[in-house]
DNA sequence: CGATTTTGACCGGCGC
DNA sequence: GCGCCGGTCAAAATCG
């Protein structure tokens, strides 16, 4: 525990590739800066995916707005040689579950409070026979109905190793 | 019974 | 050096 990852013989399971039928509409790059601050206006907005989870019938919201960052090595011409590459990929998305069942089970661990937000910061692990996946969810301080759900680990294939 | 969840406490890193 | 923040783990409780 001590470490970082037991890294276990992710010798096959190879189950489902995790292709999330979401797809991102929009994809922003943020370096190691906390993205979330004093936004003048959040890039919320519309755009309306007809995909629709088991989306506790919120009050009128069905449309869910998606916004992804993804961050790995700014780096270009240096390829991930250290350690393993953590791919930081954050959702924004416009729901109320934060629970979206994508093919892996997540186990909720330990909750914190950030200052930013009056809101709970609510920290999910994969807890898979071998998935090593990191799930930190969010909602927004101004959007409540806004989750912002971040992942970090294997979501794509392992180029590495 | 097993799995999962919940709260707290602890630790590490960083800042000043 | 100390304080602060964030993050993780641990144990326990609860649910199915």
């Amino acid at each position: 525990m001590t470490d970082k990852n037991p890294r276990p013989a992710d010798s096959a399971d190879n189950y489902v590739t995790n292709q999330w039928p979401l797809e991102l509409s929009e994809h922003l790059n943020f370096d190691d800066d906390q993205w979330l601050d004093d936004d003048p206006d959040s890039f919320v907005s519309g755009h309306a995916f007809s995909h629709n989870n088991q989306a506790n019938e919120v009050g009128g919201f069905g449309g869910s707005g998606t916004h992804f960052e993804e961050s790995s090595s700014r780096d270009v011409g240096n390829e991930r040689e250290k350690k393993e590459v953590r791919d930081r990929v954050a959702f924004k998305t416009k729901s109320e579950v934060e629970i979206l069942d994508d093919g892996s089970k997540w186990r909720k661990y330990g909750k914190k409070m950030v200052k930013n937000s009056p809101n709970p910061r609510n920290y999910y692990r994969c807890s898979v026979d071998g998935w090593q996946v990191k799930k930190r969810v969010e909602r927004d301080k101004d959007d409540p109905r806004f989750v912002i759900t971040t992942y970090e680990g294997i979501h794509t294939h392992p180029s590495y190793s």
